[in-house]
RNA sequence: CGCGGAGUAGAGCAGUGGUAGCUCGUCAGGCUCAUAACCUGAAGGUCGUUGGUUCGAUCCCAGCCUCCGCAACCA
């Protein structure tokens, strides 16, 4: 393996548009900081690099909402997020955002470069505009009526109701929801990134190169390449971002997946103005992105792609991206409220950062989704912190003062017993060295831990106690040793629990400090005074868990109460127009799954006039479609009859959606004739 | 049949073509320096499902089921 001489690790942005929560900070800040701290404390050239992600159309839309600009927006959250990961001990070196005017300036000149070099392709389409605000449209910004169900209010991208994903151009009668105009269609032009070109040298740098990324990253690299790269555009119609910087581009913006990883080089460049090149130009450089897997695509093919076009820069050498973690069996979700968030259990919870850090990375999801649980959270602390790492720092410290007066006693003659520990332990840290190199930090973290383990058994095994009645030299001997074990753990531990780790290097009094000393047993020398005992960790009662649960069922159920709001009444229409629609009651005489359709449902109805099929999207909400069978339902009997999923519906089935998406049907509160008109 | 990842003890996770492992929980015993913590031992598994390759499959191959992600701008 090629040998490097300095570490550039990167952390995905967070988007500007929300706190952080524990999903970010397992799949991404955790690890990466964990990663960074061990190789600072090896003595390597290292440098964390952060930032927010202030762009884009989901910002712009919230700031709408709220009827401010979006730089308000940004400047909230990039406060917020900033600040909880500075007191959560994230140890960014570099932590800036995509609206400063140093990351204008990169992102500029770097699309600039590529413009100049021909790297990208031009191409002109058709996209629609907003004649009254004089804007061109993102997908977001357009609502109307969904092809596939019908609804209402479904986006330019996808619509809500069915799930179905969308272009614009698929909605019928399009608003724009800046002005509620309707949107004409406009010629825009838009330069593309040709990433097919591309194809050739990524599948030999990942696939034949790389072969060691991680299961989820290289699959998922493999099955894009396989595929074929299709170009990408690289702009946007929109007022908020970085202007493309060309003549003829009045008003449109690099799209953010292009401007967000320059971030990490501007953030660089802004904390090294004059030396940042080395970091990010020289092959001697060891680039690391920490992202979660819904970024892989972006930070192992498009973003070398860039960088690989520009000409001048290096490619990562790995991506270890995790999986996503769920909160108490749910999605993690930042619309739901369905998280916890940093800045919040930083004010619950003070001083306890380490705990969190420890649980998260307990249970990271390296190679699959996991789950966070309050009672796992408890658990871990309780039965792990506290009761193997804590219990046998107090366990040494106590004793020391007890029989010794805080002094570190001499070590006599080690028996065969005490070799044995030593050599067990001695191996510590060429296993956590392993394992925190292949980014494996679950492990390295347990095996961190095992090093307490050991010394809880050899304490229980030798019973200083009980020699202290008869032998002082060999308990001198024996808490000399476990001495050493506690000031190892304080190394092995900096990584992952930094607060804990310094705590418990100000007990011991320590002065030296290196990754270096680790396994070694002279770190504390013989009559070396040592610090009264304090509690390295807490218990958590049930109590305060209990709360957190109870908060997160409150939010859930408020959230379910608030989202709903009524929709606008749409404007009057004649009553003819009522009248066109045929609608009629019938019962479902079967009804069952389209085979490969998440959410069709096939009903055969009796219509009272030979009977009819109609399938419907409404499978998500109707898990077993048995117990609609004999029911009522009402239905529209004149719509066009069209076919889904090769199966030709002759009709609409009538649900009302409720609060929460669930759709339910509507049926009469009496038994009618099936073919009776409703109206 | 769009693509990728995952499915192993009550929970969370490792793992390997040849006797299934770790942490927590549970149960029993030991210890009493310690935050009722610690140490030892035990119970607990048709390794998602069906078929195939093999002397032998949890592992390799094929089909199917379930969860997650991407495609489709929340880690």
């Amino acid at each position: 393996m090629k040998e490097f001489k300095r570490t550039l690790v990167t952390t995905a942005l967070p988007y500007a548009n929300g706190p952080v929560h524990i999903g970010h900070l397992a799949g991404v800040y955790v690890p990466a900081d964990v990663y960074v701290r061990y190789l600072r404390l090896k003595g390597e050239e290292v440098l964390m690099i952060g930032g927010s992600d202030e762009h884009g159309v989901p910002i712009t839309i919230r700031a709408k909402k709220e009827g401010v600009t979006p730089q308000d927006i940004v400047d909230r959250y990039h406060t917020i997020i900033k600040d909880s990961f500075k007191e959560f001990g994230i140890s960014f070196d570099v932590y800036s955002r995509t609206s400063s005017k140093m990351h204008h300036q990169t992102a500029s000149d770097f699309f600039k470069t590529l413009y100049d070099k021909g790297e990208f392709i031009e191409q002109t389409s058709e996209q629609y505009y907003d004649e009254e605000a004089q804007q061109f449209l993102a997908d977001r910004y357009i609502t109307g009526e969904c092809p596939h169900c019908h609804a209402e209010g479904a986006y330019g991208d996808q619509c809500e109701k069915c799930g179905t994903s969308l272009s614009p151009l698929d909605l019928i009668n399009p608003k724009s929801t800046i002005s509620g105009s309707t949107p004409v269609l406009k010629q825009t032009k838009h330069w593309y990134l040709p990433l097919d070109k591309h194809e050739a040298w990524q599948k030999e740098w990942i696939l034949e190169q790389h072969k060691e990324w991680k299961a989820n990253v290289y699959g998922q690299c493999k099955s894009w390449l396989d595929m074929g790269l299709q170009p990408r555009a690289v702009s946007r119609d929109l007022d908020w971002g970085i202007p493309v910087p060309v003549e003829g581009a009045e008003g449109k913006v690099l799209y953010v997946w292009f401007d967000a990883p320059i971030g990490y080089i501007s953030n660089t460049k802004e904390l090294l103005p004059d030396s940042w090149e080395k970091w990010w130009k020289d092959q001697d450089t060891r680039m690391i992105h920490f992202i979660g897997k819904d970024n892989i695509v972006f930070h192992c093919i498009v973003f070398p792609a860039m960088l690989k076009a520009e000409g001048s820069y290096i490619l990562p050498d790995n991506v270890p991206a995790n999986e996503f973690l769920n909160l108490e069996g749910d999605k993690i979700s930042t619309s739901r409220n369905w998280a916890v968030w940093l800045h919040e259990y930083l004010q619950e919870f003070p001083g306890k950062q380490d705990v969190l850090r420890y649980v998260l990375t307990a249970n990271a999801p390296e190679t699959k989704d996991n789950d966070f649980t309050w009672k796992d959270f408890q658990a871990r602390n309780n039965n792990e912190l506290v009761a193997v790492y804590g219990n046998f720092i107090n366990r040494a410290l106590v004793l020391t003062h007890k029989y010794f007066d805080g002094k570190v006693p001499a070590c006599g003659e080690l028996n065969e017993y005490d070799q044995a520990t030593l050599k067990e332990f001695a191996d510590v840290k060429q296993q956590v060295e392993k394992l925190l190199d292949t980014f494996k930090f679950r492990d390295a973290q347990k095996e961190a831990m095992n090093l307490a383990r050991i010394g809880n058994k050899y304490l229980a095994d030798t019973e200083p106690w009980k020699t202290a009645k008869t032998d002082m030299e060999r308990t001198a001997t024996i808490l000399h040793l476990s001495l050493q074990i506690a000031a190892n753990l304080a190394i092995a531990f900096e990584p992952f629990l930094p607060f804990s780790s310094e705590k418990l290097r100000k007990m011991l009094a320590m002065s030296s400090f290196s990754w270096n000393d680790l396994g070694k047993v002279d770190l504390l020398p013989e009559g070396h005074q040592i610090n009264p005992a304090e509690l390295l960790f807490e218990k958590i009662e049930d109590s305060v868990v209990e709360a957190q649960v109870q908060k997160l069922l409150d939010t859930k159920k408020a959230n379910e109460a608030n989202s709903f709001t009524p929709e606008a009444i749409k404007e009057n229409v004649p009553f003819e127009d009522f009248c066109k629609l045929d609608m009629r009651v019938g019962t479902v005489l079967e009804c069952t799954k389209v085979p490969k359709a998440d959410k069709l449902l096939q009903f055969k109805i009796d219509d009272g006039m030979g009977g009819r099929t109609i399938v419907s999207g409404i499978a998500q909400s109707y898990p077993d479609p048995q117990v609609l069978v004999g029911k009522q339902v009402c239905f529209v009997a004149n719509f066009e009859p069209r076919k889904l999923k090769g199966i030709m519906s002759e009709g609409m089935i009538i649900s009302a959606v409720d609060a929460d998406g669930r759709l339910v049907v509507i049926s009469p509160s009496d038994v009618v004739k099936n073919g009776v008109n409703v109206g």
